[in-house]
This record gives C-alpha cells, structure tokens and sequence, in this order.
DNA sequence: TATATTATGGCATATAATGGCAGAAGATAG
DNA sequence: CTATCTTCTGCCATTATATGCCATAATATA
C-alpha cells in the first residue's frame, strides 16, 4: 500500500518524480510503474494501472440509465491519462491535470493505500496545514474501532 | 508484547537503535524486522509492519466519499513511513517526523503492548516526568477492573 | 576475568531527486 | 505537403540524502 507524504518540486516540463517508496510498490506489488492519473477535487489521484482496469471494470456494470452517475463517470474517464514512469523514476503530468489542480511546481505527493494523491503545495497547506492534527484528534475515534 | 523503556542517542543523520528486546520481539513474534513509523500526539509511534498491515486492510475498506474519515486517514497515511531495521539493529527516522516529535539527539523508546512510542527526551520528561506516579495512582482502579 | 552482545560514531558508497539540454515526435500554419 | 513551433522524452550531471560497513565503547553474560 501506498503511505507516506512527500515534497517534490515539478520541472518546467512537467515531470515530478515518483518517491521512490512509492516506486517499491509499484514494483513489488503490481510489477508495473503505470499510472492512471485523474482530478479528484482540488488535487489529483494517482492509480496503479491494475487498481485503475479494477475500478473501471466495476463503473462498467452501472447502468447507464442513470444519467447523474454517467455524467459523473464521464468526467472521471475523460480526464484520465495514462502516466508511465521513465528511467528517472518521473511521470509527466498533463497540462490540463496541473492547471486543474493549480500545481506550479511545488507538489505534495501523499500515499493513500491504493492510490496517490497529488496536490499543489499552495492548496494542500491550505486544507491540510495547522488545522489537520485537531480534525485528526477528532476523528480519531472513528479509527480507534478499526483497530488504531 | 513490547514493554520496558529505553534511553537512547540519536546520529546526526537520525539514525536510532532499536532496544534488541525490542528486535527479539519482532523476530520471535512477527519473524520480521520492519516498522512502520507515525506521528501520533507529540511522540512517534511505531508498529510492527504486520500490525500496521491489518490497520491498512481495515481502512482501506471505508468508502472514500466520507470526508472527515478520509482527512484523518490522510492525516495517518501521510505521516507513515516503513522503516525497515539494518544490520546494527538501527532505523533512519526521517527529518519529517523527528521535527514533528521536536526529536533532536535524546530519544526515550517505551514499549506499548503491540506497538513503540518514540519520544523526545525533553517532551517525555515534561509529560511523564514527575506527575506520572500520582497520575497512574488515580487511573489504577480501572485497570485493577482488567486484572491488575 | 574473558567473551559476547549492544549502542553508537564515523566514513565510504549508493541511491534519490531534480535541473539542463538535445533530439524526436507531434501539432499548427502557410 | 512542408516549414516551423511546441511539447515530449531520453540522457547526463549535480547535489543531497540514505545506506552499508567497520570501529569502538559500554554493558551484559558466561
């Protein structure tokens, strides 16, 4: 799974570098440097490719009927890119996905189990600076019957 | 179980070594000399990889769309970091977390049943220090109610 | 007292992150 | 259809950090 926060700086081009714990796992556990990249909120997610052909199998049952969830699907697939992983361990994010989620070249990297989230510095102190520890005190229970 | 507590000396480059009564549990109970390190309240914690594996497969279970659960989760994920034991029983905090514990060189190791606190010497001292005795006569009773 | 184990400092080497540059591929305009 | 411009991609270089290994000192054990 993938865990752990870190500070990468973004190249003019647009290649950030994959940490390389987060690497280990692609290797380890997938045994592919794939990504599926998309916009989440105010940040990105970053899936391994299998996470992602997972995902999609399941958002392919949906009916397709339901014409809220298929707008919501819409815009899931047609903002994700595959990302591949070079020889230096980077990927190249879209213009479209940066512009997005505001990054300029500070970028917050967060390991999130199954998938990575990728955020700009600016935005991710923003909602998760000096405030984060007192909303993870108070949900901190919640987690404690998980076995914390 | 790990129990007991252990003074010890950070490296310059955050270096610390494990307690072996502590590395003879990993081995004995776990068969596996890896960590995974968090921040907690003002101190680290430290979980055998197994323990922290089980907390992962729980949490990962938990529906992404519940906000406040998935702050404290990222809050949780982000600070993780596996560190794995080298061969002179040591583990490499990163700079992260030893500036979020305020860990400089004296570091004070306290088993806690399935997983280690890790605190800075000047911290412990202040919240455990002279108080503790007066504190533990006054919780006694509930754990006279588990046996003792 | 001799020997093994533990804690820890120091140093050399490996790996990680990232900037820079040049050629390739792709898009756009004439 | 070609010339030009932009973006993508691979490779090299640099720096900082992490890691492995050896040496020593302190402590525990036989």
């Amino acid at each position: 799974m993938f865990r752990g926060r870190y500070e990468h700086t973004m190249t003019k081009t647009g290649r950030v570098s994959i940490p390389s714990k987060f690497r280990e796992v692609c290797r380890k556990k997938y045994s592919d440097e794939t990504f599926v990249i998309t916009n989440f909120d105010r940040y990105l997610i970053a899936y391994p490719m299998r996470e992602w052909n997972e995902l999609e199998k399941k958002l392919s049952k949906i009916s397709i009927t339901d014409s809220e969830v298929t707008s919501s699907i819409r815009y899931l697939m047609g903002n994700a890119v595959d990302c591949p992983v070079d020889n230096q361990g980077r990927v190249l994010i879209p213009q479209s996905l940066r512009s997005y989620a505001a990054i300029e070249t500070e970028v917050v990297l967060v390991g999130m189990l199954k998938k990575i989230e990728t955020w700009s510095k600016e935005i991710w102190e923003k909602e998760n600076g000096s405030g984060a520890f007192e909303t993870f005190i108070q949900g901190r229970e919640v987690l404690a019957g998980y076995g914390l």
